[in-house]
DNA sequence: GACACGTGGAC
DNA sequence: TGTCCAAGTGT
C-alpha cells in the first residue's frame, strides 16, 4: 500500500523546498559528527527540543567523544543527565560507546544492522543518525512522522495498531536522492504544522493531499488510545541522621525504575498502617536497622509514566543497627555537602533542596 | 503486542 | 488539578 510515485515526487519536492525556507536552526543540524548526532537522537526520545538544547551543551562538553564517554564512570554518566528521565538512555549510552570503541574502533557503524545491534539504538534512532550522519536513505517513525502520515492518509486506527502501513508509507515517501533533509523536513513539518492540537493547515505544504485534511478530520487524526487512570501510592520517606550529622543514602538496583540512582529510602503504605509505623517497617526490611520517626519535612507530589506517589518525607534518628543493602545495591553516610555528587531522580531533588532550605 | 520506563510544558 | 504527549526502546 504505498504511495503512488507520482504523489510520492510532489509530496518529496514541496516538503525540501518549505523546509529550505522554514526548517529550524538546531544545534545538531549543524555537525555531521555521527558521535553528536547519536547523542542528540537519544537525548531527544520522548523528549523536547527545548529541553534537550542545555543537556545537549552540557554533554558534549563533558563527554566531547565516543571514547571519553566509554571511559566514564557510570555515576558521572548519570550525573549528567540526571533530571531528563527514562535512565535506561543513559546507562545504553555508556555500554553503547564501549561497545563501539571496541568493535568498531569508535566510530558509530554506517550499516542499519551493525546500528540495531547496538543497545538503546532501534529503528527510528537508527534512522536519525544513518541519515543525519551519512546521509544514508534509512527511513524513520518517530511521534511527527506517525501524526503527519497518520493525517496524510487519513489512519483511522491508532498509529500504534498500524505501524506496519506507517513504517511502509514512510518508506516510500523518503526521498532516495536527499534522505538527510527528508527525514529532518517531515520532522520539522510536525512540530511547527503539523501540530498535535490546532495543525497549522493553512501554511501546511501538504494541504492539497493530506485526506485529514481535505476531509476536516485533522483534529480526530490520529486516534487516540484509550488510557486507564494512573494508581497512586502513598510513600513513606526517611532521612535518616547519625550522631555526626550525616544521611544515609541508598542507591537503587542497575536496571528497572530509576536505575543507577541514589535516593531517600523507604516504601510503600500498606493498609491499616500510620506512615510512622511504614517507615519504621521499611527501614527494618531494607536496611536493617532500627530508627526513632521524628518530625515531618516534606510531602510531595510526582507523577511517573505509569502511576503517581505522595512521598511523605519525615527526618528520623538512627538508634542501632549495621545497615545491610538488602534491597538496594549500595548504602552511604553523606553530609548534605557531599550529597549533590550523588545523581537523585527529581523527586528526591526536592527532598534535598528542602533540607538545604532548613540548615 | 502490551507494558515498563521520567520529566516538563501546554491547555 | 488533570490530561495529553514529546525525535522510542527493551522485554
Amino acid at each position: 500500500m504505498s504511495l503512488p510515485e507520482f504523489d510520492s515526487v510532489q509530496l518529496r519536492h514541496s516538503l525540501l523546498s518549505w523546509y529550505t525556507q522554514t526548517g529550524r536552526n538546531l544545534p545538531w543540524r549543524n555537525s555531521r559528527d555521527p558521535y553528536q548526532i547519536w547523542i542528540s537522537e537519544i537525548m531527544l526520545q520522548q523528549t523536547q527540543v527545548k529541553t534537550v538544547i542545555p543537556y545537549y551543551q552540557r554533554w558534549l562538553e563533558t563527554f566531547p567523544t565516543v571514547k571519553d564517554l566509554a571511559e566514564a564512570d557510570l555515576q558521572a554518566v548519570l550525573k549528567v543527565w540526571q533530571g531528563l528521565g527514562y535512565y535506561a538512555r543513559a546507562r545504553n549510552l555508556h555500554a553503547c560507546a564501549q561497545q563501539i570503541v571496541q568493535q568498531y574502533d569508535g566510530v558509530f557503524p554506517n550499516q542499519l544492522e551493525a546500528a540495531l545491534s547496538l543497545p538503546g539504538i532501534g529503528r527510528t534512532t537508527a534512522g536519525g543518525v544513518l541519515s543525519a550522519a551519512y546521509n544514508l536513505p534509512v527511513s524513520i517513525l518517530d511521534g511527527n512522522v506517525k501524526r503527519v502520515l497518520a493525517r496524510l492518509r487519513a489512519l483511522s486506527v491508532p498509529p500504534a495498531k498500524s505501524l506496519k502501513s506507517l513504517w511502509e508509507w514512510s518508506d516510500s515517501l523518503l526521498d532516495p536522492d536527499h534522505p538527510r533533509e527528508f527525514n529532518q523536513a517531515i520532522m520539522d513539518l510536525g512540530a511547527m504544522v503539523c501540530t498535535p492540537k490546532a495543525p497549522n493547515c493553512s501554511e501546511c505544504p501538504w494541504k492539497r493531499h493530506c485526506q485529514a485534511y481535505l476531509l476536516n478530520l485533522q483534529s480526530e487524526i490520529p486516534m487516540r488510545e484509550i488510557s486507564a487512570p494512573l494508581p497512586h501510592k502513598m510513600i513513606g520517606v526517611a532521612v535518616i541522621w547519625n550522631q555526626q550529622g550525616q544521611i544515609l543514602i541508598d542507591k537503587r538496583p542497575a536496571k528497572g525504575l530509576l536505575g543507577g540512582l541514589w535516593e531517600f529510602p523507604g516504601g510503600k503504605l500498606e493498609a491499616g498502617e500510620t506512615l510512622e509505623e511504614c517507615i519504621k517497617r521499611e527501614i527494618q526490611e531494607e536496611l536493617a536497622i532500627e530508627i526513632e520517626v521524628k518530625d515531618h519535612l516534606i510531602t510531595i507530589e510526582h507523577a511517573y509514566t505509569h502511576f503517581k506517589v505522595t512521598l511523605n518525607v519525615y527526618h528520623c534518628r538512627y538508634m542501632s543497627g549495621e545497615p545491610q543493602p538488602l534491597e538496594c545495591d549500595e548504602i552511604r553516610w553523606v553530609t548534605l555537602d557531599e550529597i549533590e555528587q550523588f545523581p537523585f531522580p527529581k523527586a528526591n531533588e526536592k527532598i534535598i533542596a528542602a533540607l538545604k532550605n532548613n540548615s
